[in-house]
DNA sequence: TGCCCATGGTAAT
DNA sequence: TTACCCTGGGCAG
């Protein structure tokens, strides 16, 4: 599922080709049609994420609001932009699955930075760059729990967790579940409420972390990835992580959001160059420090990476280097 | 082909 | 805690 980086992307893909545009809104599938009619014609006049959650709104006054969850996607087709040479790349490794042809994506796609061109793309917890269509508009294919076209663009949604047409009252409602977003509570604002959040709390930090109303859009890879490169334990209650640890940890996630936000892909290991740079895009094994390692050797000191479930979803760490 | 698993979240128990 | 929503990829057979 795409944590907060993939959310950013698709609010950006939505600022660029719909944002200032009339929409046609429809539900191929049936599901959305009473929310589809109610916004269907109408300017679209912003698109904003907040954590995981997706926020379109029209010049009607009203919103759409969106939340993937596990399954979600959006696929887009026609003009998009297309500006992660990774993601990119990878798609196209994942389709061949040898590396060489890797690579020749990889080149390819460095001409392609930030050029809209005529395309499909996937956009969920990884994006994949398909074949253009030949047919306009292109027939749906699957369960399209909603359509959005302009005349350049299509945005199909599918698996989401939510989809509703709410106002500015629900859009109220729902932000204020959601604790801090590095890139809309920006400054030392974010970070306050952040600490406080955590500080007051008796779960533990590795809880926290995925509790969308202390920090918004953190998700089961960054959680672990966050947690290995504090050094910090998992099970270390929360109002018991020193303040200056806690401000650290919302630093490193506002750093790791934005990579996230610019590579389209979840980079959590600093400094990698060349080819282990490109493996890292290409191979999710080679992309994390403990997530999804269980019984691996730690990148840093050897030991057995660590899983166990912890509120029903699993937790990966390294017993040595996040002692307690 | 069919089963299991997944980067979420909510509601029921 | 568990069931469920709902989709797609990986892998065993």
């Amino acid at each position: 599922m795409p944590e907060g980086h993939s959310v950013h992307r698709i609010a950006r893909q939505f600022d660029q080709h719909f944002v200032g545009r009339r929409v046609a809104v429809s539900s191929p599938q049936g599901r959305f049609a009473s929310g589809a009619a109610m916004i269907d014609g109408h300017e679209m006049i912003e698109s904003r994420a907040v954590g995981k959650q997706l926020f379109l709104a029209f010049d009607s006054g009203l919103w759409m609001r969106v939340h993937l969850g596990l399954y979600g996607a959006w696929d887009f087709a026609g003009e998009v932009t297309v500006d992660a040479t990774l993601a990119s790349a990878s798609g196209r490794m994942g389709q061949t699955n040898q590396r060489g042809t890797f690579l020749e994506a990889y080149e390819d796609s460095l001409h392609s930075i930030g050029a809209p061109r005529r395309t499909r793309l996937r956009m969920a917890e990884s994006e994949q760059l398909e074949e253009p269509e030949t047919e306009w508009p292109p027939p749906p294919i699957g369960q399209v729990r909603a359509r959005l076209m302009t005349e350049a663009t299509v945005a199909d949604l599918r698996g989401p967790t939510a989809c509703e047409v709410i106002d500015d009252a629900g859009v109220a409602r729902a932000l204020a579940k959601l604790g801090p977003d590095p890139l809309v509570d920006r400054g030392t604002a974010g970070q306050r409420r952040f600490v406080e959040n955590v500080r007051t709390r008796s779960a533990p930090i590795g809880q926290l972390l995925m509790d969308q109303s202390v920090v918004a859009g953190i998700g089961n890879v960054y959680r672990a990835e966050l947690l290995f490169r504090a050094g910090l334990s998992p099970f270390l209650p929360g109002r018991q992580v020193p303040t200056d640890v806690a401000k650290a940890l919302w630093d490193d996630w506002a750093k790791l959001l934005k990579r996230g936000v610019e590579t389209g892909q979840m980079l959590t290991i600093d400094g990698l160059r060349g080819e282990a740079y490109r493996r890292a895009l290409a191979f999710r094994a080679d992309r994390h420090w403990v997530y999804h390692r269980t019984g691996e050797p730690c990148r840093r000191c050897g030991t057995p990476i660590a899983m166990e479930i912890m509120a029903g979803r699993k937790l990966y760490w390294c017993p040595t280097c996040q002692p307690g």
